[in-house]
DNA sequence: AACGTATGGATCGTTGAACAATTCGACAAG
DNA sequence: CTTGTCGAATTGTTCAACGATCCATACGTT
């Protein structure tokens, strides 16, 4: 029977080991870096803010040396910038770091709609847009943001690849960097819901080419956008 | 006169700021790291071998502290595997790692034959192949490997992204600890010698869909070719 | 007004020691 | 052969301390 292959010992076991890396996931400095990742990327701490060791060590009751290690994480995902001898500041992008964004977002996203999509992975994609669009609709921006955010996560998984999922992780999560930099971030993910819907029929419907060239037009203009809106105080 | 322009002392400061991220560039922590990513690089820790804290600490001459934050520098890059009261390992590269690390390349370098290559860009690629050509008459597997690896960085590096060099940099560093594990890594590239010729040969005359296409097959050799030699000791 | 020097405070970089927490192997008991 | 227990070894974390570096300020010089 099913039942018997499905509730089998060593199947059983075998299943176990995915969740291994979730065994060794905990150590003080990996939460604190955890804690820190969140209020970065809510914007409580400002891009350009200085986050001293003395006073964030004594507020979250760690040690020094424990908080420096959680800042080593935050400083490869691209959050923190490490000056020597100067203390880490919330990563401030420039506008160069904007271009850089957009030029891996098109190499990322734009393999991801030349795929051949699977059902569960087009069903997430969808799922995005039309969470963006309820939000639209009740003029809910903080959440058509995020809905917009989910949905290129969506998109650039149809690479299936861990490691491609990860990149675009931090990499949104630099671009919210910049976000939070802006004058009104609430408005600029607006004009993109529709072009999203329109995305995924053109990838639905199989018509790659068309597809690609509909994403290097978003990005396009998503880019120009974005930099115009975009000035950080230097 | 374009002289002036060049010595206008607004531009000659504003230039300054690219050697900006060498100033700030020492501490003894990355400086630790640096050496081990060297050590590990080079096969003297190999995969799957345990990092001592207490006599790397000692036998570097710096102190835990310092030593466990070169860790968390090179466990995200992907050199180290960091288990909760373990300890900290040379990565050891899983088949599934392999596959996935070549479905990066494909996006990369597919993304980076679809561009039009500047002059610069492309000798540096042509060089790299003729220092592979070289050393295979040489018979020296070793120089072959090095320049091979080369090759395709300074492929990627079409795309014209810092951050997209910097990923195919982790990643062939991850690539490397597959091949230490390998038994005769030196015949893994030879092969291959004569394919990046003709694939420069199909860039260099614009031919980019023909190049794209022999870049996949390429590729897929490739993998098949290390997955088959590879079988890590579980 | 621009520049060089001097000074002091604040913060980071690094160390060494200490203790708690956890792992792992060995060994005894069932 | 499995399970429970113990102890050594190693990691996780904290703490206090000191030197090094940066920054702002002030002062005197040209």
């Amino acid at each position: 029977m099913l039942h018997d292959f499905l509730w089998n010992v060593d199947n059983v076991v075998a299943g176990l080991s995915q969740d291994r890396p979730r065994l060794g996931r905990s150590s003080t400095a990996e939460r604190v870096a955890d804690i820190l990742r969140d209020r970065i990327s809510e914007g409580f701490f400002q891009p350009g803010q200085r986050l001293s060791e003395e006073s964030i060590s004594e507020g979250l009751g760690v040690s020094r040396n424990t908080l420096r290690e959680a800042f080593r994480l935050l400083g490869h995902e691209g959050l923190l910038d490490h000056r020597l001898n100067r203390g880490v500041f919330v990563r401030l992008p420039s506008v160069e770091d904007v271009l850089d964004l957009y030029r891996v977002r098109r190499v990322l996203e734009g393999a991801a709609v030349r795929r051949k999509p699977s059902e569960e992975a087009l069903a997430v994609i969808k799922e995005a847009v039309a969470d963006a669009r309820r939000a639209a609709a009740k003029d809910d921006w903080q959440g058509v943001g995020t809905a917009n955010i989910r949905f290129h996560q969506a998109l650039v998984s149809l690479n299936e690849s861990p490691r491609i999922d990860e990149a675009m992780r931090q990499l949104l999560a630099e671009l919210r960097l910049v976000f939070h930099v802006m004058e009104n971030p609430r408005a600029f993910h607006e004009p993109f819901v529709e072009r999203n819907l329109t995305l995924v029929g053109l990838i639905e419907s199989g018509r790659i080419e068309e597809a690609a060239a509909y994403l290097d037009d978003y990005l396009d203009h998503a880019e120009r956008l974005l930099i115009h809106a975009y000035e950080p105080n230097r």
